[in-house]
RNA sequence: GCCCGGGUGGUGAAAUCGGUAGACACGCAGGACUUAAAAUCCUGUGAGCAGUGAUGCUUGUGCGGGUUCAAGUCCCGCCCCGGGUACCA
């Protein structure tokens, strides 16, 4: 009987689906484990082979953990809310939720037909209402939240408003907005729309006046990650900075737990560590230097993690934005500052990133050295970010290569302060080398200097140590229809009030068109009367106001984020209407054991999402601060794409390796109609009309193909889709085949070249249990060497899926295959357990054998096999044999044996002879579990 | 610039603790079966040299040093590739 995927595969498909296989349940008596898979945003060019390496892995490492015992959770959904779909509306007029959900019908019959063990019962996606419900609730508390600095831990607002009415503000460690002192008489005078204002100072999710990426050209904000060189992530258009009142995350309050959770959890070191960069923690001083002739509270504080260069400072620059430019502008030089401010606005980061040559302007101040008395010129620059530490900067020309650049172009004197140093052309950046010209830090080394100008500058109350992190908000506004609604409205002052959790979910509004309106505002202003009167009544009912009035609903919507940073809970408990996730089940599954995604996440996804679950876990909602405990990052694939070579001005194409005698155009081939680099003449002839009368250089009598590996894409003809290679070899071997690759977190270019000795083990795997047609297993006892085979192998394939290792897996099941196919090995003893173990990479044909074998329940039920170590034992007389000639210290004897002493080895190896100086050994002792140890 | 990875045959890659480098697979070459093809199976396959041959010798994990009886693996110094990050003070 043939090996027939294509009969198997579907069929058992169908059999999970109506067996309800891999629906889990809570409750259950049985240890959880959670594994997770990134959901896809389904785009409309369906997946491709690239995409379901990540979800075979962890399907495989599912349906392992199930094999041994463990109520496996493994869901999937979709991440619907997105760009893509949005601007097919645009430009098409059809609702970006039809082609979501056509390109989500697409996905999943395309993730179907790999035979995924996903529990679909729990399908997540981020556009339906029942789970945006959540993202606004969560937006909800965070908008009524404050980070208290004390406890380290988001709070009520509400206590924050008792606070202010009994004592001000003097005494709240929060972390906030720049916001003013006041006492609480000064609260207790406010209007409640100047109480509102100070408010959103505080809370977690707030309205601010920020700087924001800005992209014209499509028309909203983008946040920090979506930016890459001053261009969108998405569509490669220029981002300019812009000051907007948008939505803001205070993602910053949780920088140093962000930082520090790290160190818990199993990520790869490299991930950790890009996470660390964007966190980016820096430890130095904030000093405050006094203004020449100015006023006693004037002064520019800075911040420095180099204070032990404070005797090398010459000048000091301030942000063209910092509000420090306008106070400290001398009359006769107002006209140029501005000018010079008016001029850095109008230019992109892009730009001022490419123009390395530093600009300025001189403010005519002169700032007061604290520990000199100089007076020190004060300029504007770009080079200086205002939204980094104060804005403001000592310039330290010999120590900082961008305050040296600065000091060469305008003129600064430059003074070194480290022995023996050269600044003629550079300056020296090294924290390296012994102080000079510095006063009390003369002599000392740089470190050390660092250490006691900190404690000088605060003993003497110049400044204070202060650490930064580089991890600013998130902005949460975009300007666009497809996504949440923020569940907000504007009040008669025009402040905004949050809706009440059970008026949730908003309900994404219809619209006419997908544009921004007329008068600039986003898509959602022509949704005339959305939802206005019902949710008037609301407001109406619960703030006792008048039901007639109309207040606006806020307009734009949340950002692409907002829908990932928590589906990881609500899969734990998917139709729970009171709640993102129920106590219960949140206590039983608690976190993800294991995700598995790309490193491109890196810097969005796994920070918002880890932020948003401390604010969940801060305000009781979760019951676990860190939500991944162990990630795995999958490699990209990438395309393979194929090249002929036209002889320019011809019709004629010229084999690759022949190529270089001729003056050759390389066009991009159809990867379909290569097979090995060997390109098939008829089908290229038939693929483009213009090829019909190619004529070729022949190399050997083939046509060889170039190759090069690129980005998979359509224009590339490089994109190899699943379903194709399902039809022709079927998933199991698509599954295996993309484990074999290589290792998982690898990138590696997609070649079809070598699937078929992965499909050839299949085959020999199912010929295994067969005699010709008939199906042929005995109930014969195995052999010694049959279960060495056997239990080898469990060994090995046990190892390498805890450690994700699946590649040399694969290779250790074709050993075996083809060893037990040497030994005719037909039995039951052997196949049965073999089955078992191959059923996580391979599982339909496992299934088909499975019920062969007789048994009428899914193998997903069945118990992985225990590796048997008397199996695998090596006989141990053959140790001293094979330490004549050759040296092996490296046998390893199977523990729980007695150590052998072997007194009689020859030693004929010069190399071992030398070691043991010509002097026989008095004996070679063999410990279980060691090396061969030698005793002279 | 800084911070992480990585460099092994024609190709994808193994080598878990410093112990026979190249498992396994692709490709290629030769062969069996076949009218033929597909499918299947067998043999060979890092490079170089010698030999009719079994085989033997030399060399070999980016480069140069070092430690060790023994180095792909450890140490020092380079080169190259990939990723992250960046006027972050």
């Amino acid at each position: 009987m043939e090996y027939s995927f294509s009969a198997i595969e579907p069929k058992w498909q169908r059999y999970w689906a109506a067996h309800r296989t891999f629906e889990t349940a809570t409750e259950t008596t049985k240890p959880p484990f959670y594994v997770l898979d990134m959901f896809p945003y389904p785009s409309g060019a369906g997946l491709h082979v690239g995409h379901p390496l990540g979800y075979i892995a962890s399907d495989i490492y599912s349906r392992y953990k199930r094999l041994r015992g463990f109520n496996v959770l493994h869901p999937m959904g979709y991440d619907a809310y997105g760009l893509p779909a949005e601007q097919y509306a645009i430009q098409t007029g059809q609702h970006p939720e039809i082609t979501t959900r056509q390109n989500i019908d697409r996905y999943r019959e395309q993730l179907d037909k790999i035979g995924f063990s996903f529990d679909w019962r729990r399908e997540v996606r981020t556009s339906d209402p029942a789970y945006y419900r959540w993202t606004q609730w969560a937006f909800v508390r965070m908008f009524h939240s404050y980070y208290c600095l004390d406890t380290r831990q988001a709070r009520p607002v509400a206590e924050l408003e008792e606070v202010f009415a009994s004592e001000g503000n003097s005494r709240i460690h929060a972390a906030c907005s720049e916001t003013p002192v006041f006492t609480a008489g000064e609260w207790a005078a406010m209007s409640s729309r100047e109480r509102q204002q100070i408010l959103m100072g505080y809370r977690i999710a707030y309205l601010g006046d920020t700087m924001v990426n800005w992209c014209a050209a499509l028309g909203t904000v983008l946040a920090n990650d979506e930016v890459v060189n001053g261009l969108s992530v998405r569509g490669g258009h220029p981002v300019e900075q812009r000051l907007m009142r948008q939505w803001c995350l205070r993602v910053s309050a949780y920088a140093e737990r962000l930082l520090q959770g790290l160190d818990r959890l199993e990520w790869t070191e490299s991930l950790k560590e890009t996470q660390r960069n964007w966190i980016g923690l820096s430890k130095g001083a904030e000093i405050r230097f006094a203004l020449s002739g100015a006023g006693a509270g004037a002064g520019i504080v800075v911040f420095t993690t180099r204070p032990d260069t404070i005797f090398g400072v010459t000048f000091m620059v301030l942000a063209p934005e910092s509000d420090y430019a306008a106070q400290v502008v001398t009359p006769d030089r107002k006209a140029a500052a501005e000018a010079y401010i008016e001029a850095t606005k109008k230019r992109t980061e892009r730009e001022r990133i490419a123009d390395r040559q530093p600009t300025g302007v001189f403010t005519g101040a002169y700032a007061i050295h604290p520990l000199t008395g100089d007076k020190i010129p004060v300029w504007i620059s770009d080079y200086v970010l205002a939204g980094y530490g104060t804005g403001a900067i000592m310039a330290v020309p010999a120590h900082d290569s961008r305050d040296y650049a600065f000091a060469r172009r305008f003129g600064l004197p430059v003074v070194p302060l480290i022995e023996g140093c050269d600044v003629s052309q550079a300056s020296f950046d090294a924290k390296e080398g012994i102080m000079q010209n510095s006063g009390f830090l003369d002599g000392l080394t740089v470190t050390e200097a660092i250490e006691k100008a900190k404690a000088y500058i605060e003993d003497n109350g110049l400044g204070t140590i202060k650490v930064n992190y580089r991890l600013r908000d998130a902005a949460f506004s975009r300007q666009r229809y497809w996504g949440e609604p923020f569940p907000v409205y504007y009040d008669a002052d025009g402040m905004p009030q949050t809706l009440p959790e059970d008026a949730l979910p908003l309900a994404l509004p219809d619209v006419d068109k997908f544009l921004p309106t007329a008068t600039g505002d986003p898509p959602l202003g022509r949704a005339a009367r959305w939802a206005w009167d019902s949710i008037n009544r609301t407001v109406a009912a619960t703030a006792d106001i008048d039901g007639k009035t109309i207040f606006p609903l806020e307009r734009n919507t949340m950002p692409g984020f907002a829908g990932s940073s928590a589906y990881y809970l609500r899969y734990m408990d998917p139709h729970n209407p009171e709640a993102l996730v129920g106590k219960d089940a949140n206590n039983y599954w608690r976190a993800v054991d294991l995700y598995v995604g790309g490193t491109e996440h890196a810097t969005g996804h796994l920070i918002y999402a880890r932020f948003w679950n401390k604010f969940l876990y801060d305000i009781g909602a979760v019951c676990e601060d860190e939500p991944f405990r162990k990630l795995i990052n999958q490699g990209m694939i990438q395309g393979r794409s194929n090249f002929v070579y036209r002889i320019r001005g011809t019709n004629t194409f010229v084999s690759a390796r022949l190529k270089d005698g001729y003056d050759v155009t390389p066009l991009h081939v159809d990867v379909h109609i290569v097979d090995n680099d060997v390109l098939d003449l008829e089908r290229f002839k038939a693929w483009r009309p213009e090829f019909a009368d190619a004529e070729f250089i022949l190399d050997d009598g083939r046509y060889l193909c170039g190759w090069a590996v690129e980005k998979m894409s359509k224009s590339m003809y490089n994109v190899v889709n699943p379903d194709d290679i399902v039809a022709r070899y079927g998933a199991d071997t698509l599954r295996m085949y993309e484990m074999f690759l290589g290792p998982l977190e690898l990138s590696k270019p997609w070649d079809t070249n070598g699937i078929d000795g992965v499909h050839r083990f299949l085959k020999k795997y199912w010929r295994l249990f067969f005699s010709g047609n008939a199906f042929a297993v005995a109930d014969d006892n195995a052999t010694p060497q049959e279960l060495k085979i056997l239990h080898r192998l469990i060994k090995k394939v046990q190892t390498d899926i805890e450690h994700f290792s699946f590649n040399t897996s694969v290779s250790a099941f074709m050993i075996a295959v083809n060893e037990l196919t040497e030994l005719q090995c037909r039995k039951r003893a052997v196949l049965e357990p073999l089955t078992v173990a191959l059923s996580p990479f391979a599982p339909h044909i496992c299934e088909e054998l499975w019920a062969h074998l007789g048994h009428t329940q899914s193998i997903a039920h069945a118990v992985f096999p225990d590796c048997d170590e008397q199996y695998i034992v090596e006989n141990t007389i053959e140790y001293p044999v094979s330490f004549n000639g050759k040296m092996r210290f490296k046998k390893i004897l199977p523990a729980g044996l007695p150590p052998a002493h072997i007194e009689t080895a020859v030693l004929d190896d010069p190399q071992t002879a030398k070691y043991l100086d010509g002097k026989p050994p008095k004996k070679v002792i063999v410990v279980p579990g060691k090396i061969i140890n030698i005793v002279l």
